[in-house]
DNA sequence: GTATTAACTAACCATTTGGTTAATTTCTGT
DNA sequence: ACAGAAATTAACCAAATGGTTAGTTAATAC
Protein backbone atom coordinates (compact mmCIF):
# COMPACT_ATOMS: atom_id res chain seq x y z
CA UNK A 1 0.00 0.00 0.00
CA UNK A 2 0.79 3.78 -0.81
CA UNK A 3 -0.09 5.61 2.22
CA UNK A 4 1.95 6.26 5.15
CA UNK A 5 -1.05 6.77 7.45
CA UNK A 6 -2.23 4.05 9.19
CA UNK A 7 -5.75 3.69 8.36
CA UNK A 8 -7.39 2.32 5.47
CA UNK A 9 -8.14 4.98 2.66
CA UNK A 10 -12.08 3.67 3.37
CA UNK A 11 -12.13 4.12 6.48
CA UNK A 12 -10.48 7.50 6.01
CA UNK A 13 -12.65 8.84 3.41
CA UNK A 14 -15.61 7.92 5.59
CA UNK A 15 -14.56 9.88 8.62
CA UNK A 16 -14.18 12.99 6.47
CA UNK A 17 -17.37 12.38 4.75
CA UNK A 18 -18.87 12.19 7.76
CA UNK A 19 -17.44 15.44 9.06
CA UNK A 20 -17.98 17.68 6.17
CA UNK A 21 -21.75 15.90 5.96
CA UNK A 22 -22.75 16.27 8.90
CA UNK A 23 -21.43 19.81 9.10
CA UNK A 24 -22.85 21.28 6.32
CA UNK A 25 -25.59 18.69 4.85
CA UNK A 26 -25.22 16.67 1.63
CA UNK A 27 -26.28 19.72 -0.54
CA UNK A 28 -23.34 22.06 0.93
CA UNK A 29 -20.82 19.16 1.16
CA UNK A 30 -18.61 19.08 -1.81
CA UNK A 31 -16.84 15.82 -2.84
CA UNK A 32 -13.49 17.89 -3.35
CA UNK A 33 -13.52 19.17 0.26
CA UNK A 34 -14.09 15.68 1.85
CA UNK A 35 -11.34 14.16 -0.46
CA UNK A 36 -8.85 17.22 1.14
CA UNK A 37 -9.47 17.02 4.48
CA UNK A 38 -9.19 12.65 3.86
CA UNK A 39 -5.91 13.76 2.00
CA UNK A 40 -6.18 11.35 -1.34
CA UNK A 41 -7.68 11.79 -4.64
CA UNK A 42 -11.04 12.60 -5.06
CA UNK A 43 -11.65 9.36 -7.47
CA UNK A 44 -10.87 7.28 -4.87
CA UNK A 45 -14.20 8.60 -3.35
CA UNK A 46 -16.08 6.92 -6.39
CA UNK A 47 -13.64 4.41 -6.42
CA UNK A 48 -14.83 3.46 -2.85
CA UNK A 49 -18.13 4.52 -2.82
CA UNK A 50 -19.29 5.50 -6.78
CA UNK A 51 -21.11 8.35 -6.27
CA UNK A 52 -21.48 11.55 -3.34
CA UNK A 53 -25.77 9.87 -2.70
CA UNK A 54 -23.85 6.25 -2.23
CA UNK A 55 -21.31 8.40 0.24
CA UNK A 56 -23.58 10.49 1.51
CA UNK A 57 -25.95 7.21 2.60
CA UNK A 58 -22.95 5.29 3.66
CA UNK A 59 -22.57 8.27 6.51
CA UNK A 60 -26.27 8.45 7.20
CA UNK A 61 -26.92 4.64 7.84
CA UNK A 62 -23.79 4.84 9.96
CA UNK A 63 -25.22 7.68 12.14
CA UNK A 64 -28.90 6.45 11.94
CA UNK A 65 -27.27 2.62 13.30
CA UNK A 66 -25.55 4.45 15.60
CA UNK A 67 -27.98 5.90 17.12
CA UNK A 68 -31.70 4.22 16.40
CA UNK A 69 -30.82 0.98 17.68
CA UNK A 70 -29.98 2.24 21.31
CA UNK A 71 -32.89 4.38 21.30
CA UNK A 72 -35.02 1.36 20.40
CA UNK A 73 -33.69 -0.47 22.95
CA UNK A 74 -33.81 2.32 25.82
CA UNK A 75 -37.41 2.74 24.49
CA UNK A 76 -38.50 -1.04 24.81
CA UNK A 77 -36.42 -1.91 28.01
CA UNK A 78 -38.34 -3.42 30.97
CA UNK A 79 -37.98 -0.90 33.63
CA UNK A 80 -40.92 0.61 35.90
CA UNK A 81 -42.02 4.18 34.33
CA UNK A 82 -40.34 6.45 36.48
CA UNK A 83 -37.22 4.97 36.68
CA UNK A 84 -37.79 4.14 32.63
CA UNK A 85 -37.54 7.95 32.14
CA UNK A 86 -34.58 8.68 34.05
CA UNK A 87 -32.95 5.95 32.26
CA UNK A 88 -33.85 6.87 29.43
CA UNK A 89 -32.86 10.32 29.63
CA UNK A 90 -29.51 10.32 31.16
CA UNK A 91 -28.69 7.30 28.91
CA UNK A 92 -29.84 9.26 25.57
CA UNK A 93 -28.33 12.39 26.62
CA UNK A 94 -24.90 10.62 27.13
CA UNK A 95 -25.55 9.14 24.08
CA UNK A 96 -26.25 12.88 22.06
CA UNK A 97 -23.40 13.94 23.70
CA UNK A 98 -21.21 11.74 22.53
CA UNK A 99 -22.74 12.05 19.25
CA UNK A 100 -23.80 16.04 19.69
CA UNK A 101 -23.98 16.95 15.63
CA UNK A 102 -26.21 14.06 14.45
CA UNK A 103 -29.19 15.76 15.84
CA UNK A 104 -28.62 18.26 13.76
CA UNK A 105 -27.80 16.45 10.78
CA UNK A 106 -30.52 14.36 11.11
CA UNK A 107 -33.31 16.78 10.98
CA UNK A 108 -31.79 18.62 8.40
CA UNK A 109 -31.55 15.50 6.23
CA UNK A 110 -35.06 14.17 7.60
CA UNK A 111 -36.85 17.79 5.84
CA UNK A 112 -34.81 18.26 2.90
CA UNK A 113 -35.72 14.84 1.46
CA UNK A 114 -38.48 12.47 3.93
CA UNK A 115 -38.58 9.68 1.29
CA UNK A 116 -35.02 8.74 1.47
CA UNK A 117 -34.80 9.52 5.17
CA UNK A 118 -37.43 7.37 6.09
CA UNK A 119 -35.96 4.55 3.76
CA UNK A 120 -33.47 4.45 5.68
CA UNK A 121 -34.78 5.08 8.81
CA UNK A 122 -37.59 2.45 9.06
CA UNK A 123 -34.14 -0.33 8.23
CA UNK A 124 -33.24 0.47 11.87
CA UNK A 125 -35.74 2.00 13.60
CA UNK A 126 -37.84 -1.44 12.93
CA UNK A 127 -39.38 -0.97 16.67
CA UNK A 128 -42.03 0.60 17.23
CA UNK A 129 -43.19 3.17 19.83
CA UNK A 130 -46.11 0.69 21.15
CA UNK A 131 -44.25 -0.54 24.36
CA UNK A 132 -43.67 2.65 25.76
CA UNK A 133 -46.70 3.92 25.20
CA UNK A 134 -48.74 1.15 25.87
CA UNK A 135 -46.41 1.47 29.19
CA UNK A 136 -47.45 4.92 29.72
CA UNK A 137 -51.43 4.30 29.21
CA UNK A 138 -51.10 1.49 31.53
CA UNK A 139 -49.47 3.69 34.36
CA UNK A 140 -52.65 6.42 33.71
CA UNK A 141 -55.11 2.89 33.94
CA UNK A 142 -53.66 2.23 37.76
CA UNK A 143 -53.43 5.66 38.47
CA UNK A 144 -49.56 5.91 38.72
CA UNK A 145 -49.45 9.10 37.23
CA UNK A 146 -52.29 11.70 36.33
CA UNK A 147 -54.74 11.48 33.02
CA UNK A 148 -52.72 12.22 29.96
CA UNK A 149 -52.49 11.49 26.19
CA UNK A 150 -48.95 8.98 26.12
CA UNK A 151 -48.12 10.07 22.75
CA UNK A 152 -47.82 13.50 24.13
CA UNK A 153 -46.04 12.50 26.72
CA UNK A 154 -43.90 10.41 24.68
CA UNK A 155 -43.05 13.57 22.77
CA UNK A 156 -42.41 16.02 25.71
CA UNK A 157 -39.68 13.68 26.59
CA UNK A 158 -38.27 13.22 23.13
CA UNK A 159 -38.24 17.28 23.21
CA UNK A 160 -36.73 17.76 26.11
CA UNK A 161 -33.59 15.63 25.15
CA UNK A 162 -33.06 16.87 21.74
CA UNK A 163 -34.18 20.05 21.44
CA UNK A 164 -30.91 21.70 23.13
CA UNK A 165 -28.77 19.59 20.80
CA UNK A 166 -30.11 20.98 17.29
CA UNK A 167 -30.70 24.40 18.84
CA UNK A 168 -27.16 24.49 20.35
CA UNK A 169 -25.97 27.61 18.85
CA UNK A 170 -29.12 29.87 19.95
CA UNK A 171 -28.90 28.69 23.37
CA UNK A 172 -25.22 29.55 23.49
CA UNK A 173 -26.05 32.86 21.93
CA UNK A 174 -28.54 33.82 24.31
CA UNK A 175 -27.61 32.95 27.66
CA UNK A 176 -23.86 33.49 26.76
CA UNK A 177 -21.93 30.37 27.24
CA UNK A 178 -19.02 29.26 26.01
CA UNK A 179 -18.31 25.22 25.22
CA UNK A 180 -17.79 24.17 28.44
CA UNK A 181 -21.14 25.94 30.15
CA UNK A 182 -23.10 24.36 27.48
CA UNK A 183 -21.41 20.98 28.22
CA UNK A 184 -22.22 21.66 31.83
CA UNK A 185 -25.64 22.93 30.88
CA UNK A 186 -26.90 19.72 29.30
CA UNK A 187 -25.32 17.54 31.81
CA UNK A 188 -27.45 19.31 34.31
CA UNK A 189 -30.73 18.38 31.84
CA UNK A 190 -29.43 14.78 32.82
CA UNK A 191 -31.56 15.03 36.30
CA UNK A 192 -33.50 18.27 35.87
CA UNK A 193 -35.72 16.47 32.71
CA UNK A 194 -36.46 13.47 34.50
CA UNK A 195 -37.36 15.66 37.63
CA UNK A 196 -39.44 18.27 35.64
CA UNK A 197 -41.65 14.76 33.82
CA UNK A 198 -42.18 13.10 36.92
CA UNK A 199 -43.26 16.25 38.84
CA UNK A 200 -45.41 17.01 36.47
CA UNK A 201 -46.99 13.70 35.93
CA UNK A 202 -47.09 11.97 39.28
CA UNK A 203 -50.80 12.08 40.70
CA UNK A 204 -49.99 13.72 44.16
CA UNK A 205 -53.80 12.29 45.41
CA UNK A 206 -52.42 8.72 45.61
CA UNK A 207 -55.75 7.20 45.04
CA UNK A 208 -56.01 4.60 42.87
CA UNK A 209 -59.15 4.74 40.37
CA UNK A 210 -59.97 1.25 39.02
CA UNK B 1 -45.82 46.81 -17.19
CA UNK B 2 -45.45 43.95 -19.15
CA UNK B 3 -47.21 41.39 -16.66
CA UNK B 4 -50.31 39.93 -17.33
CA UNK B 5 -50.18 38.50 -13.47
CA UNK B 6 -51.64 40.93 -10.88
CA UNK B 7 -48.51 41.01 -8.59
CA UNK B 8 -45.62 43.06 -8.97
CA UNK B 9 -42.27 40.77 -10.12
CA UNK B 10 -40.50 41.77 -7.07
CA UNK B 11 -43.26 40.14 -4.61
CA UNK B 12 -43.54 37.35 -6.41
CA UNK B 13 -39.75 36.72 -6.45
CA UNK B 14 -39.56 36.98 -2.81
CA UNK B 15 -43.06 34.91 -2.30
CA UNK B 16 -41.15 31.93 -4.99
CA UNK B 17 -37.84 32.13 -2.95
CA UNK B 18 -39.51 31.96 0.41
CA UNK B 19 -40.94 28.68 -0.65
CA UNK B 20 -37.84 27.40 -2.23
CA UNK B 21 -35.71 28.19 0.52
CA UNK B 22 -37.73 27.22 2.95
CA UNK B 23 -38.02 23.81 1.78
CA UNK B 24 -34.65 23.27 0.36
CA UNK B 25 -32.31 25.50 2.58
CA UNK B 26 -30.22 28.33 0.39
CA UNK B 27 -27.30 24.88 -0.53
CA UNK B 28 -30.14 22.78 -2.13
CA UNK B 29 -32.29 25.68 -3.62
CA UNK B 30 -31.29 26.83 -7.18
CA UNK B 31 -32.04 29.88 -8.30
CA UNK B 32 -33.12 28.71 -11.93
CA UNK B 33 -36.05 27.14 -9.87
CA UNK B 34 -37.06 30.41 -8.32
CA UNK B 35 -37.42 31.91 -11.05
CA UNK B 36 -39.54 29.08 -12.85
CA UNK B 37 -42.07 28.93 -10.21
CA UNK B 38 -42.14 32.68 -10.30
CA UNK B 39 -42.56 32.21 -13.86
CA UNK B 40 -40.25 34.74 -14.62
CA UNK B 41 -36.42 34.82 -16.56
CA UNK B 42 -33.47 33.98 -13.79
CA UNK B 43 -32.04 37.49 -14.77
CA UNK B 44 -34.86 38.99 -12.92
CA UNK B 45 -33.80 37.40 -9.47
CA UNK B 46 -30.08 39.41 -10.29
CA UNK B 47 -32.33 42.46 -11.77
CA UNK B 48 -33.88 42.78 -7.91
CA UNK B 49 -31.86 40.99 -5.49
CA UNK B 50 -28.37 40.91 -7.74
CA UNK B 51 -26.97 37.87 -5.98
CA UNK B 52 -28.62 34.75 -4.38
CA UNK B 53 -26.79 35.62 -1.27
CA UNK B 54 -28.96 38.69 -1.25
CA UNK B 55 -32.12 37.36 -2.44
CA UNK B 56 -31.93 34.65 0.41
CA UNK B 57 -31.38 37.39 3.16
CA UNK B 58 -33.82 39.04 2.44
CA UNK B 59 -36.17 35.96 2.55
CA UNK B 60 -34.21 35.07 5.88
CA UNK B 61 -34.68 38.26 7.43
CA UNK B 62 -38.40 38.24 6.95
CA UNK B 63 -38.99 35.01 8.10
CA UNK B 64 -36.99 36.26 11.31
CA UNK B 65 -38.72 39.67 11.26
CA UNK B 66 -41.85 37.72 11.04
CA UNK B 67 -41.17 35.57 14.13
CA UNK B 68 -38.41 37.05 16.48
CA UNK B 69 -40.42 40.26 17.18
CA UNK B 70 -43.75 38.27 18.42
CA UNK B 71 -41.28 35.81 20.77
CA UNK B 72 -39.92 38.83 22.36
CA UNK B 73 -43.35 40.52 22.86
CA UNK B 74 -44.78 37.51 24.11
CA UNK B 75 -41.56 36.74 26.31
CA UNK B 76 -41.54 39.90 27.71
CA UNK B 77 -45.24 40.50 28.31
CA UNK B 78 -46.19 41.64 31.84
CA UNK B 79 -48.13 38.85 33.07
CA UNK B 80 -48.55 36.46 36.50
CA UNK B 81 -46.29 33.31 35.68
CA UNK B 82 -48.79 30.57 34.96
CA UNK B 83 -51.08 33.09 32.96
CA UNK B 84 -47.88 33.95 30.69
CA UNK B 85 -47.03 30.38 29.94
CA UNK B 86 -50.31 29.41 29.10
CA UNK B 87 -50.25 32.82 26.86
CA UNK B 88 -47.22 32.06 25.71
CA UNK B 89 -47.70 28.56 24.72
CA UNK B 90 -50.75 29.16 22.68
CA UNK B 91 -49.39 32.04 20.80
CA UNK B 92 -46.37 31.06 19.76
CA UNK B 93 -47.78 27.38 18.65
CA UNK B 94 -50.43 29.39 17.13
CA UNK B 95 -47.53 31.37 15.33
CA UNK B 96 -45.68 28.39 14.31
CA UNK B 97 -48.53 27.06 12.79
CA UNK B 98 -49.14 29.62 10.31
CA UNK B 99 -45.79 29.43 9.52
CA UNK B 100 -45.14 25.58 10.12
CA UNK B 101 -41.78 25.22 8.26
CA UNK B 102 -39.95 28.16 9.14
CA UNK B 103 -38.40 26.45 12.33
CA UNK B 104 -37.19 23.46 10.54
CA UNK B 105 -35.55 26.26 8.06
CA UNK B 106 -34.23 28.73 10.67
CA UNK B 107 -32.67 25.69 12.33
CA UNK B 108 -30.92 24.72 9.54
CA UNK B 109 -29.69 28.23 7.98
CA UNK B 110 -28.50 28.42 11.68
CA UNK B 111 -26.78 25.81 12.20
CA UNK B 112 -25.47 26.07 8.40
CA UNK B 113 -23.98 29.25 9.06
CA UNK B 114 -24.04 30.65 12.93
CA UNK B 115 -22.47 33.60 11.64
CA UNK B 116 -24.41 35.16 9.31
CA UNK B 117 -27.88 33.73 11.45
CA UNK B 118 -27.04 35.92 14.26
CA UNK B 119 -25.98 39.12 12.47
CA UNK B 120 -29.49 38.48 10.77
CA UNK B 121 -30.76 36.89 14.53
CA UNK B 122 -29.20 39.81 16.59
CA UNK B 123 -30.97 43.03 14.41
CA UNK B 124 -34.39 41.51 15.46
CA UNK B 125 -33.88 39.87 18.45
CA UNK B 126 -32.56 42.82 20.41
CA UNK B 127 -34.56 41.83 23.63
CA UNK B 128 -33.09 39.39 25.95
CA UNK B 129 -34.61 36.18 28.03
CA UNK B 130 -33.72 38.22 31.09
CA UNK B 131 -37.21 39.62 32.13
CA UNK B 132 -38.27 36.07 31.68
CA UNK B 133 -35.88 34.62 33.62
CA UNK B 134 -36.00 37.40 36.38
CA UNK B 135 -39.80 36.50 36.33
CA UNK B 136 -39.47 32.76 37.08
CA UNK B 137 -36.54 33.31 39.80
CA UNK B 138 -39.19 35.60 41.43
CA UNK B 139 -41.73 33.19 41.58
CA UNK B 140 -39.07 30.62 42.74
CA UNK B 141 -38.55 32.87 45.69
CA UNK B 142 -41.59 33.93 46.37
CA UNK B 143 -42.07 29.66 46.38
CA UNK B 144 -44.87 30.14 43.55
CA UNK B 145 -43.25 27.27 42.29
CA UNK B 146 -40.67 24.82 43.41
CA UNK B 147 -36.47 25.62 43.39
CA UNK B 148 -35.48 24.85 40.10
CA UNK B 149 -32.99 26.48 37.15
CA UNK B 150 -34.99 29.70 35.42
CA UNK B 151 -32.52 28.42 32.14
CA UNK B 152 -33.63 25.19 32.46
CA UNK B 153 -37.20 25.91 32.25
CA UNK B 154 -37.12 28.84 30.08
CA UNK B 155 -35.76 25.93 27.44
CA UNK B 156 -38.12 23.12 28.25
CA UNK B 157 -40.90 25.62 27.46
CA UNK B 158 -39.45 26.09 24.12
CA UNK B 159 -38.26 22.99 23.21
CA UNK B 160 -41.54 21.93 24.08
CA UNK B 161 -43.24 24.63 21.64
CA UNK B 162 -40.59 23.98 18.52
CA UNK B 163 -39.68 20.41 18.31
CA UNK B 164 -42.97 18.85 17.01
CA UNK B 165 -42.62 21.59 13.84
CA UNK B 166 -38.69 20.58 13.92
CA UNK B 167 -39.62 16.63 13.80
CA UNK B 168 -42.61 17.03 11.87
CA UNK B 169 -42.45 14.08 9.63
CA UNK B 170 -40.82 12.20 12.10
CA UNK B 171 -43.70 11.95 14.53
CA UNK B 172 -46.13 12.01 11.70
CA UNK B 173 -44.50 8.79 10.45
CA UNK B 174 -44.18 7.36 13.53
CA UNK B 175 -47.35 7.77 14.85
CA UNK B 176 -48.69 7.24 11.91
CA UNK B 177 -50.50 10.73 11.44
CA UNK B 178 -52.13 12.43 8.09
CA UNK B 179 -51.58 16.00 7.65
CA UNK B 180 -54.85 16.69 9.81
CA UNK B 181 -53.88 13.99 12.28
CA UNK B 182 -50.94 16.42 12.50
CA UNK B 183 -52.36 19.89 13.36
CA UNK B 184 -54.92 18.23 15.52
CA UNK B 185 -51.88 17.18 17.44
CA UNK B 186 -50.45 20.39 17.43
CA UNK B 187 -53.44 22.36 18.53
CA UNK B 188 -54.37 19.82 21.41
CA UNK B 189 -50.82 20.83 22.49
CA UNK B 190 -51.72 24.22 23.18
CA UNK B 191 -53.17 23.47 26.43
CA UNK B 192 -51.44 19.94 26.63
CA UNK B 193 -48.24 22.09 26.99
CA UNK B 194 -48.90 24.70 29.72
CA UNK B 195 -50.78 22.07 32.11
CA UNK B 196 -47.16 19.80 31.60
CA UNK B 197 -45.47 22.31 32.73
CA UNK B 198 -47.24 24.38 35.40
CA UNK B 199 -48.51 20.70 37.14
CA UNK B 200 -44.66 20.28 37.38
CA UNK B 201 -43.29 23.24 38.77
CA UNK B 202 -46.69 23.90 41.01
CA UNK B 203 -45.63 23.78 44.67
CA UNK B 204 -48.41 21.71 45.97
CA UNK B 205 -47.34 22.51 49.35
CA UNK B 206 -48.71 26.04 49.55
CA UNK B 207 -46.46 27.14 52.18
CA UNK B 208 -44.29 30.82 51.49
CA UNK B 209 -40.69 30.35 52.35
CA UNK B 210 -40.07 33.89 52.60
C1' DG C 1 -44.82 62.48 -30.07
C1' DT C 2 -40.33 61.87 -28.34
C1' DA C 3 -36.73 61.19 -25.06
C1' DT C 4 -35.48 58.88 -20.88
C1' DT C 5 -35.87 55.46 -17.65
C1' DA C 6 -37.43 51.09 -15.85
C1' DA C 7 -38.69 46.35 -16.69
C1' DC C 8 -37.73 42.46 -19.12
C1' DT C 9 -35.68 38.71 -22.29
C1' DA C 10 -32.62 35.51 -24.54
C1' DA C 11 -28.42 34.24 -25.20
C1' DC C 12 -24.12 33.84 -23.30
C1' DC C 13 -20.09 33.14 -19.86
C1' DA C 14 -16.94 31.46 -16.32
C1' DT C 15 -16.69 28.53 -12.68
C1' DT C 16 -17.87 24.84 -10.02
C1' DT C 17 -18.99 20.24 -9.46
C1' DG C 18 -19.86 15.32 -9.66
C1' DG C 19 -18.01 11.99 -12.16
C1' DT C 20 -14.79 9.36 -15.56
C1' DT C 21 -10.68 7.53 -17.82
C1' DA C 22 -6.39 5.94 -18.97
C1' DA C 23 -2.28 5.17 -17.25
C1' DT C 24 0.74 4.09 -13.17
C1' DT C 25 2.00 2.22 -8.80
C1' DT C 26 1.52 -1.07 -5.21
C1' DC C 27 0.03 -5.57 -3.46
C1' DT C 28 -0.65 -10.35 -3.45
C1' DG C 29 -0.52 -15.05 -4.52
C1' DT C 30 2.26 -18.51 -6.62
C1' DA D 1 10.36 -13.19 -9.89
C1' DC D 2 6.34 -12.33 -12.13
C1' DA D 3 1.51 -12.07 -13.50
C1' DG D 4 -2.77 -10.40 -12.28
C1' DA D 5 -5.51 -7.69 -9.22
C1' DA D 6 -6.23 -3.77 -6.38
C1' DA D 7 -5.24 0.90 -5.25
C1' DT D 8 -4.03 5.42 -6.68
C1' DT D 9 -3.21 9.52 -9.55
C1' DA D 10 -3.60 13.35 -12.82
C1' DA D 11 -5.90 14.99 -16.28
C1' DC D 12 -10.09 15.43 -18.33
C1' DC D 13 -15.35 15.94 -19.27
C1' DA D 14 -20.12 17.25 -19.42
C1' DA D 15 -23.65 19.25 -16.96
C1' DA D 16 -25.21 22.48 -13.82
C1' DT D 17 -25.12 26.87 -11.82
C1' DG D 18 -24.71 31.72 -10.44
C1' DG D 19 -24.19 35.59 -12.81
C1' DT D 20 -23.76 38.97 -16.90
C1' DT D 21 -24.73 41.49 -21.12
C1' DA D 22 -26.58 43.54 -24.99
C1' DG D 23 -30.52 44.49 -26.79
C1' DT D 24 -35.87 45.00 -26.60
C1' DT D 25 -40.25 46.39 -24.84
C1' DA D 26 -43.06 49.01 -21.80
C1' DA D 27 -43.85 52.89 -18.91
C1' DT D 28 -43.13 57.75 -17.66
C1' DA D 29 -41.91 62.53 -18.19
C1' DC D 30 -42.02 66.52 -20.88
Amino acid sequence: MKSTKDKKTEERILESAKRIFYLKGIDGARMQEIADEAEINKAMLHYYFRSKEKLFDAVFAEAAGLILPKVSELLNSEMPLFRKIEYFTDKYITLLSENSVIPAFVIREMNNNPTKFFRIFNKYFSVKPEIFIKQIRKAVDEGEIIPLDPMQLHINIMSLCIFPFIARPLIMNIFGMNEKAFVNFINKRKREIPEFIINSITNKSNKKHK
